[in-house]
Parts: C-alpha cells; structure tokens; sequence
DNA sequence: GCGATGGTTCAACTATTCTCGAACCATGAG
DNA sequence: CTCATGGTTCGAGAATAGTTGAACCATCGC
C-alpha cells in the first residue's frame, strides 16, 4: 500500500532557516517560479515557460532548491507532480516576508520627497 | 577641496533590485552584520565581531555585497567609516520585508495547531 | 507487456562567490 | 614629515552554485 515511493523529503515548519530561504528566493528563475506558483499548485511543466525556457534538469534544479529550504512542496499525483507554496509554514516561521517578496516592487518613481544625497 | 575622494558608490533607491537585496542578506554573517546595524550607525570595525571573528579584508567584502545590494550605507567619517542600514530605501522599494527579515525567527515550539500534513 | 509521458537524478563542466594575506590609501596625532 | 590607525582593494586558491544532456524511474493508455 504505500505506492508512494516518488515522495520527496521536504524539511519540517521548524527546520526552515531564514538565510536559506533568502538564498532559494535570491534567484530570478526561481523568484518567478515562487510568484506564479503563489496563485496555487501547479505542475512541473507549467513552471517552464515561467523560468523561461530552460531545460528540465535545470528546473529539476531550481525546484530542488526552493523544496530543500522549504519555500514549496513538491507532491506526486497521478503522472506529474504538484508544486505547491508553503505558505502557512513560511507566515509562521517569518511573518510577512512571503508577503513582501511576492509584492510587486514599488514604483520608483513614486511622488515622494526622496532626501537626495547624489 | 575635494577632500572626500573615500566616498564609495552606492546604488540609488530606484536601483535596488529584490533578488540582489535577498542575496545578499542571505548569507548569516551579512544577515548578522544588517541585524545589529538595525540599532543604529556603527563603525565598520564594530561589525568584525558580530560577523565572527573574521580578517578585515573579509568583513570588507561583506560591506561591499551588502552596499552594492542597496541594503547599507558606507560614509566616511573622520579616520573611519559608518555604517548605516538603508530603512527608508528598503522600505520604500520593498515594503515589509526589512521588518521581516529583522524580526527574531518566530519559535518553532510555538503552540500553533500546525496542520500535519507529513 | 509496451511505448509514451512527466520528472528526477547523475556526472561533468562552467561560472560565481568566499576567504584571506599583502599591498595600498587617507586621516589624524605628534 | 613621520608614524599609527582604520579600512579598502588586489590577487589567488578553495568552495559552492548553476547549466545541461543522458540515463533512469514510475505511471497511464492500449
């Protein structure tokens, strides 16, 4: 019964550390994947074109990276396989920085008076 | 009449770029460095202990990641240097996520009924 | 069983980053 | 001017991370 043996090992809520999770967000191919993913889970294949044409392994990668500091969760089901933001994990470990990261920037051109130091 | 010619460059606040920020507070030594710099201006050789005990050249280097990021400030001062933590920028680019990251991680023992899902 | 599909793992290579000693530079004190 | 102090920059070696094709594995349809 446990036909489950593509179950990958992803870390416990109380393992997560912060600077590995900065480090997994800290790259742009994998900031996109951890954007569009926050709408929720999505196969494997549908992460492609968001990384931007890069070849499979190199998803494999990526994905491995993000799973291995517990930013997402990467579930078999049927043929593929889900991935899915650890959202409730992370909000509890650092509160708001989830939030933070997936907001899109700031325009810099807001109408603010900047102290400009040149 | 120059006589600043130790003025280093440093990004402007419309510069900042989120993974270049996350990378460079992703490693623990310049998390630790951005950590006690949250208090206040310090002088460069007040952060050599709170990284750990490392060479000048190293901590430099840190203070070089973490300044090209945006994240500090490095102004000269007399015979040395302050360092300062970039709140406004940060905050104005990147809402929430100085907070975040500056927070003390949240207890992982916390009595949260935390939804097992193995 | 057989083949096609969806993804991971492996191995090798390249590219970045880290670390640290040595050299260097400006400032302030005497 | 000369010396000590506080830090940056340079250069080289070690370590880590990214990229990719090929091999592999499990599942589904037939």
């Amino acid at each position: 019964m446990s036909g489950t043996s593509r179950e990958l090992t992803h870390p416990g809520a109380e393992d997560l550390v912060l600077t590995d999770v900065l480090f997994a967000l800290s790259d742009p191919s994998r900031l996109a994947i951890v954007r569009s993913v926050a709408d929720g889970p999505i196969e494997v294949a549908a992460c492609q074109p968001v990384a931007g044409e890069i070849p499979k392994s190199t998803l494999s990668h990526h994905l491995k990276t993000l799973r291995e500091a517990g930013v997402i969760r990467n579930v078999p089901r049927g043929r593929q396989r889900y991935v899915s933001l650890r959202r409730e994990d992370l909000d509890e470990r650092f509160p708001g920085l989830l939030d933070a990261v997936l907001a899109p920037a700031a325009d810099p051109a807001a109408p603010v008076p900047a102290l400009d130091q040149t």
